[in-house]
DNA sequence: GTGAAAGCGCTAACAT
DNA sequence: ATGTTAGCGCTTTCAC
């Protein structure tokens, strides 16, 4: 069935068979019903592969994903896609590893399936312009932005956090309650992504502290995976390095941190604080309820969608949108003893 | 860049383009080699559109997740997703509510994008043959079957474990540790889903072990839920009902009713024994770790997706695999206090 | 081994 | 308000 049968069915030509399906205003009601009856009747489908051929764009929003070890993303992933759906556009959604380039992954996305869109989860944070300009159709980067490059806004749009100063307030708010020996569990030094950022805000915390930063104390379990960071956690504890507090990049970290200190025999808060930052629905089962800086997760991906399609349909130029975290109060975290 | 620009600059026509593009064998060796370098000077890109248009099907395959707030699910999109893009093909997800019918937004899905195979995941196990007759291209149903029905099993395929007899196994090894009171939390009683499927073989093991199921121990959480299992869990702990052990239908729902028995002053595996089915990572880090039945999550999106292609390819016929779980032993079980 | 040409289903001028 | 028609970029007979 395709539009021509259409037409013949109703008696009328494609082009108003296409004009009553493209909602457009000059058909004549008596028609448009008839066409639309027949539609239903039928139970016709547009035939997309042909739409956006001619219309050299299609409804399809592509979704890039980075590293797919981290459990935050599933939840955005999921807000996105519902929020996708429910605009009526499709989702084509690809998953790269870490160590791949989002952006190029991006751009052949973009050319293949001709999307309209994208939204990339958990990029770099260090695109050059010219490699920006490889994409050409409207993007935001959700749970990350160019924070250290000096891009022109206007070329892209973000929805995040601020990594870093979530770090410090959550670094903070060990070192209020009186810890100064605060270990930082982390994916990598300086793999460019969160886990660098977070880290740096751990480090100028310190800082604002007074406390010199102690390179026992940074724990490098090499990505977020919960089985490295749980063996981070040992080794950090092996090293005898003392410490009263552990700082986790992400939650999912932290909670393997936490059985890796019940597995030694130190438990949380007692005999060490544990904070994090992502907020996941886990946290709060696990025992002590994490204390974690939540990323609100249902409005980035919301945020993220909506953006994305005021640019492309128009109504706005790229935005920037800075979500504040919001501080979940667990039992993981308390003064250091005496 | 078109096909046609890359004709012109190769000074050959179209379709010797077409046919070095497609690997077909009757192009002069030469011809090839400077079409090919061609299409790498230019970074030349095919038009999927175009490409799918003619050929009347894409190289998409439509994910179809039902019921999202599984986390289990999360693991699985995550390899079938990677398999999809490692084959070649290109993945276009869309999420419906548990609600919904995925068999609807398939057939739906599968004529718009043109797609050329599907993967279901948790779905329904009830399709009558006429439901089924309305997708065409080949499709899989990921972690259930249909168990139930009668349906000709050569029109689909399927990976999924045994989820009753899985239940079942889960079940007898509380009863052999010797428990009689063994609660069950579920998502809903009949709610046509792998929590109803699972239900039923921990009736059977009840059963099987010479225990009469009763009806106070039958915990329902009205959706697969933390939040809610949480509360079923207090319900059930509120009613007063004699229990020394809880079989839960997910390892999420199971980590909900570990933090319920806590907050009510119940520990696992001292006052109460928990066992699941599922084997999230999570279910590793928590404490006590979870005894639970392990999908293999890798395996199964693997297989699913293999499946698929060699169906689709036309290398075998639909086919139906079972999958065996594994006992993960954690520390959530015991024998029941005298 | 290669090219010319038809046509996949649709949209958008352009006519009427 | 409606119909006619020319492509969108590609694959695929069918000639040569």
């Amino acid at each position: 069935m395709t539009i021509k049968d259409l037409a013949k069915l109703c008696g009328v030509s494609v082009s108003t068979v296409s004009r009553v399906l493209n909602d457009r205003p000059d058909v004549s009601p008596a028609v448009r019903e008839a066409v639309l009856s027949a539609v239903r009747e039928s139970n016709y489908v547009p035939n997309n592969s042909a739409r956006s051929l001619v219309l050299t764009s299609s409804d399809a929003v592509g979704l890039v994903v980075r590293g797919v070890s981290n459990p935050f993303y599933s939840d955005i992933i999921k807000v996105i896609g519902r929020e996708i759906d429910a605009a009526g556009y499709t989702m084509v959604m690809q998953q790269i590893s870490s160590s791949a380039d989002e952006l190029e992954a991006a751009a052949l996305m973009e050319r293949e399936k001709k999307l309209c869109g994208l939204v990339l989860l958990g990029g770099r944070w260090d695109y050059s312009e010219e490699e920006l300009r490889r994409i050409t159709v409207p993007f935001v980067c959700c749970s990350y932005t160019n924070t250290f490059g000096s891009l022109p806004r206007g070329c892209y749009s973000s929805v995040t956090i601020e990594d870093s100063r979530a770090a410090e307030r959550a670094v903070d708010e060990l070192c209020g309650l009186g810890h100064t020996r605060i270990a930082c569990l982390m994916a990598e030094r300086d793999d460019r992504s969160i886990s660098e950022l977070r880290y740096h805000g751990y480090l100028s915390s310190l800082g604002a502290h007074g406390i010199a930063p102690d390179e026992a104390l940074a724990a490098v379990a090499g990505s977020f995976d919960m089985a490295d960071a749980y063996e981070a956690t040992r080794r950090l504890i092996a090293s005898g390095a003392e410490f009263t507090a552990i700082f986790s990049i992400s939650d999912a970290m932290a909670i393997a941190a936490i059985k890796a200190l019940a597995d030694c025999g130190r438990e949380v808060p007692r005999d060490c604080s544990v904070i994090a930052i992502d907020g996941l629905t886990f946290s709060e089962y696990v025992r002590p309820t994490l204390t974690t800086l939540c990323q609100p997760m249902a409005g980035m991906g919301e945020e993220s969608v909506r953006i994305l399609f005021d640019v492309i349909e128009g109504r706005s130029a790229n935005r920037h949108v800075i979500v504040e975290p919001v501080l979940r109060r667990g039992a993981s975290i308390a003064p250091p003893k005496k």
